[in-house]
DNA sequence: ACCTGAACACCGTTCAAGT
DNA sequence: ACCTGAACACCGTTCAAGT
């Protein structure tokens, strides 16, 4: 802390540096700074909310001074991911119950992505190697063991997992960066459903005799029960594999 | 085509409107000439290339002149995924072999999305509604149904089929993004891996015991084994919903 | 060593004005 | 009706210069 007294204006003819100036009572820049104001923007405005320019803003400097920190917005992004995969809470493999433990921690993972934005989008594609989101897979990879699944397919199927799951979520938040300013994104969807069954339903019945036929079966469910189905249908196939259990039904 | 004789240079003191008039002879623009032009330039140089100013200056005019013909660059996007849909050879359904069907789908969309850049991004979480890309759920549909899978597991099904195929593809060109300039990304790719390799096998193995000890299980395929090997599980996942037959093992 | 202003080379979209 | 130039409000990154 500076003892600061009532503050004396600068004489105007000493032009102002764009009043940008950092406030020196404040923490200095440090990657450990940016990623938690990049989280802070990320929480209340989503993901295309985190831009160099915008966080320098937050930090009452300019995007060039990060670079001092981070070397690219890349590299910020995977420091952002590594910080959240923290708080995912993993179980201790009972092997009875890989199964369900497994779609525990996709849960898990989705309810943090929620939390913070849309930054899967971020995660889609990249191989981790960051410590915190290691030790998603090392849990991910323990429970499979624990349940007979073959080594080679534990290795391939923690890859597919982690695709599934940051897929849902970018999915989830693109129809939400649909609705228009202001309006609650969920109220949106709501609302956007019945119109797509209605156009299933007046498709000509020659061309798309089961869209048609189906459309609300594949307009029925909400998101939770569309990630559900996803993380069922993979689980059982993963199971399908364990060695010594019949395949899940 | 016009009668062109030798072009007479305008007069230099009327000038010359930025030298970017749009030749008289070309094709008017329309919204068919965008979506082409739009994917000459995905299949050249990726999806990151389409940009309203780029197709514009393209079709040598700027890029307001678009905003006539399409509303924004969504509903573009939107143009051209419909129409390389149209690309998507489907087969007809024979209930005996409706597993291996669902697959030679998805891997003709694979391969489709695969000659066309990395256009899938565009195509993750959008709800489809334009024709070719509804074929191919119709076609999807058809196999389920011929399978005996039921109409609320199929429906389900067709979503989270889509999800994954645009993932895989998503992925599969995000590394290749980082590929550095001029380089080859699949060269780049097989440099890579190994390095992950290595990393993953000095992890300290109290903390990582399953990474280390799988390294090379995790880093072992190339992304058409991870691709087959998700499809695979998934339709044994889908399949063990199949009434009638015992699940696919 | 750390930070900064200014610049570079871009974006999507709007809008008044032209033909 | 169709097209355009110019502008608006942005991007990520670099670099010479300052402290």
């Amino acid at each position: 802390m500076v003892a600061d007294g009532p503050e004396i204006p600068a004489p105007p003819w000493r032009k102002q540096r764009a009043g940008r100036r950092r406030d020196a009572s404040r923490r200095p820049l440090s990657r450990e700074l940016i990623v938690d104001t990049a989280i802070g923007v990320l929480d209340a405005e989503g993901m295309d909310a985190i831009t160099m320019r915008r966080i320098a803003q937050e930090l009452g400097t300019g995007p060039a001074s990060l670079y001092a920190h981070v070397a690219n917005k890349d590299e910020l992004l995977e420091d952002v991911l590594d910080r959240i995969a923290a708080e995912v809470a993993l179980p201790e493999p009972d092997p009875a119950r890989w199964q369900e433990q497994l779609k525990e921690v996709a849960r898990e993972i989705r309810a943090m992505y929620r939390r913070h934005g849309d930054i899967a989008r971020a995660s889609l594609g990249k191989i981790p190697t960051s410590p915190n989101v290691l030790r998603i897979a090392e849990c991910e990879l323990a429970l499979m063991r624990a349940g007979g699944v073959p080594p080679k397919i534990a290795g391939l199927a923690v890859d597919r997992f982690a695709q599934m799951i940051d897929a849902d979520c970018i999915e989830g938040t693109v129809l939400a960066g649909k609705s228009p300013e202001g309006q609650d994104p969920h109220e949106f969807y709501a609302a956007f459903v019945p119109q797509v069954r209605a156009y299933f339903e007046a498709l000509p019945a020659e061309r798309f005799p089961n869209i048609v036929a189906m459309a609300g079966e594949l307009t029925g469910g909400d998101d939770d029960d569309r990630f559900e189905f996803g993380l069922d249908i993979m689980v059982r196939g993963i199971a399908s594999y364990a060695e010594g259990r019949p395949p899940a039904g």
